[in-house]
DNA sequence: GGGTACTTGTGACAAATATCACATAATAGA
DNA sequence: TCTATTATGTGATATTTGTCACAAGTACCC
């Protein structure tokens, strides 16, 4: 049984009929996640479908000697596809989702899948847009990574950043470096750069993006 | 009405329980790809899902500037988890599907996908299973290519090669370095590497794996 | 058999990015 | 206020990868 009521949960997730609202708000479970804490343990296995109810996620892989890269957000009205994905193993790099701000789910324990995808057409409708969307996410990563150079990977990063976030961004170059699987170096002259085109503007700590 | 028989479609494709297979049977449509010819238009509205019953399938990534990145294969038994995502809109940069063999696939129309999700509990396990492996597919393209330098991106390239189309591969120098997102110079040096530690044997237009 | 196109080898050099070393500036805490 | 820590700036240099130029080998076609 979860926090909030069916209606609220069909305004959150506007693709549930009210009946699959309904059945989530009887049979989901609410939990909250801290600002900083882990969603998803490398490895792990899921035994329930994530949907995002309040706050912001920060989904990134991880490499095996700690490397990192960020691949995108999750925003309210959205699921974790990961957690739908029954994804047992673990391997040696895997994902990471972090809870930027304080974040609020609903678990649907994976039990209610044959029923969910049996009884309730909008919920598999959901479950396919959202593997679509993170799918067509992870290929324009792939681009990024694989055609373009630091300069146009940064300006991507900050600009996907920016609508999720808003342009205030709260970052160090380090932290910025960590994302895209560069150096402090490298960001910061690159920053400097953009900055003197006018795409951004920066002070300690954080970075405002000007479009 | 496939080409195929109820018994040969379960066969083809283990989870399918014989309802399904059945429904498949007589719902899908059979069409044979020639070698060398592409299964998805840049852009295109699918209007099936696509299952693969015999051949071998290259999906690749290309860039707008007509780069490109190889993604994975498709092969008997699998499918098509990109045909089944209603992708729509044509993207600057897009999903190539090229047939290295005569390949044989079902479509089935999108108009069934409610009835089969709704009715065919092993078709969604089916699904789920195949955007699982596609998507755990490309976050390890992304490792290679977030993390890992051009020797260890050719061997890791080689390997999937060797793993899908049989030790002796007969690819060009060339033809890796489009795949890989390389140039035709860096990929012979560093095959020739490969060669003096045994990894590989080479010849002209092919190369084997040793493993 | 000679020309032609394709494949591979290789040196020299250029460009992009990473790394190192150190300087300076801003901030938080005692 | 003083100090320690953290964030940023910048030159010098190393590493990785890409590009250019050209040679040589192989296959194929007439």
């Amino acid at each position: 049984m979860t926090d909030l009521s069916t209606n609220e949960i069909q305004q959150q997730f506007p693709l549930f009929d009210s009946a699959l609202a309904e059945f989530i708000h009887e049979h989901g479970e609410s939990k909250v996640f801290e600002s900083g804490s882990v969603l998803m343990k490398p490895g792990q296995f899921f035994k329930y479908a994530m949907i995002i109810v309040k706050g912001r996620v920060k989904l990134y892989r991880e490499g095996e000697d700690g490397e990192e890269y960020f691949m995108y957000f999750l925003e309210p009205g959205s699921a974790c596809a990961l957690s739908m994905m029954c994804m047992a193993r673990s391997q040696s790099s895997t994902v990471m989702a972090l809870a930027l701000e304080e974040t609020e789910v609903i678990m649907i324990p994976m039990q209610y899948m044959d029923t969910l995808m049996r009884n309730y057409p909008s919920w598999y409708h959901f479950v396919i847009e959202t593997y679509r969307s993170r799918f067509e996410e992870m290929l324009t990563v792939v681009d990024q990574i694989a055609f373009k150079n630091m300069d146009e990977r940064l300006d991507w990063y900050l600009k996907r950043q920016a609508d999720t976030l808003g342009k205030n961004l709260m970052l160090t170059h380090q932290q910025i470096a960590n994302d895209i699987n560069s150096s402090r170096e490298v960001v910061s002259r690159l920053l400097k750069k953009m900055e003197k085109t006018g795409r951004i503007t920066m002070e300690r700590n954080s970075i405002h993006w000007n479009g």
